[in-house]
DNA sequence: TTTCTATGTAACATATTTTTTACATCACGT
DNA sequence: ACGTGATGTAAAAAATATGTTACATAGAAA
């Protein structure tokens, strides 16, 4: 999968999730901070069950975390 | 991401659209016959890029495709 | 200013996903 | 029987994601 043209809205669901830090989400998710902000950076995307993790801790659909630009 | 609890509906909806073949799909979200006769076999869970693809393909939500069981 | 917390980033190591190549079986049509 | 298309499988290599460690900066608070 060469292109990455998968965008999140990690960043904007921490703030709206109680100030949230990349830390804090890291933790609850089981990946480190660098990993979370390698995430937000959009430096690569993340794999299956990690974005599941992740749309579970906001409590949304997977599809409301990350948009998939064809 | 150590374990895998992701299950995935692809061989149904091959069969739901035209008696798609394993090669058919793989050609058009561009893997090999090999990737996706694995994902079937859920032997591991797809970038989540190729998991967007996959439910383009079909027409269909990412979370119709595949499901994450915590 | 000093301290603390959150964040950005980079190099290297490890784990996971995907490709490549190859061979096998099974069903179907001829 | 033979050829063909679809599928299952496996080993090794390549590509990508993640972890670890470490250092840097910026902002807030004291």
């Amino acid at each position: 999968m060469k292109d990455k043209k998968i965008a999140n809205n990690i960043r904007t669901l921490r703030f709206q999730n109680g100030e949230m830090t990349q830390a804090e989400l890291a933790e609850k998710v089981g990946v480190t901070r660098q990993t979370i902000n390698a995430l937000e950076a959009a430096k690569y995307s993340p794999s299956l069950e990690l974005a599941f993790k992740i749309a579970h801790v906001f409590g949304v659909g997977l599809e409301e975390v990350f948009q998939y630009q064809d």
